[in-house]
DNA sequence: CATATCCACAACCAGCTGGTTTCACAACCA
DNA sequence: TGGTTGTGAAACCAGCTGGTTGTGGATATG
């Protein structure tokens, strides 16, 4: 992790199903470090871990009310994720519309 | 790279600086792997191992034309990770005008 | 045939990753 | 006060990653 580019630093945060499902439960509402690491079969410790690579790569933010530190999704980096990849897609295929499909049939199926 | 799911194997892919940069490189047409390997500084076999990541993560594919292995961009992974950042994305914020912004934003950069 | 070109496989290495266990510490509760 | 709760830090470990060098095969080319 050594001086890293935010990009990769996104990516590579993203690359773990644990983290997205993090990512996915705080998709939903801010919550504890403990509130995430319960659906886990794994120690709290790990999770902490997780959120430190999640709040490292900017994809949450973390307050502190007192003994908690509730986690909060931040899509700034998302939207960067997504930015560079629809960049070069589009440069490639030059057919903004399939990409128009795609994402009109996503958001049908919420 | 023990048996990941898709979405893993697109993300760490992506997550590394000299395989985005082929991506660029192969997103203005296909490429042998010499003319892929020429802009680094580093050896021929480390860009071969690059791409085989790549080629797992099957946002590339390769033909075998001769002595030759040219590869080419694949956009449909690229699009199931731009799926699932967007999904989520949507719940959380339920401001899908300002993804939409950010895309046509994008487009009109182009 | 001999040689050069394009590429991948194998072995090796340092450093990172993702988990564990143990411990510490601050903030609430009784 | 003293115990419980929520969280992070440290030390440790196995396995993966991203690079290297060396080698060798398959396909042109002279």
């Amino acid at each position: 992790m050594v001086a890293v580019d935010e990009l990769s630093l996104v990516f590579s945060a993203l690359a773990d199903p644990t983290r997205r499902a993090i990512l996915e439960r705080l998709a939903h509402g801010d919550a504890t470090v403990n509130q995430l690491a319960e659906p886990f079969e794994m120690s709290q410790q790990a999770v902490s871990k997780h959120l430190k690579v999640l709040e490292h790569a900017r994809l949450i933010s973390r307050s502190r009310t007192a003994q908690s530190r509730p986690c909060a999704l931040d899509t700034v980096r998302l939207d960067a994720a997504v930015g560079w990849i629809v960049r070069h897609r589009q440069i490639w295929a030059d057919r903004h519309d399939r990409l128009d499909e795609h994402l009109a049939a996503l958001r049908k199926a919420e």
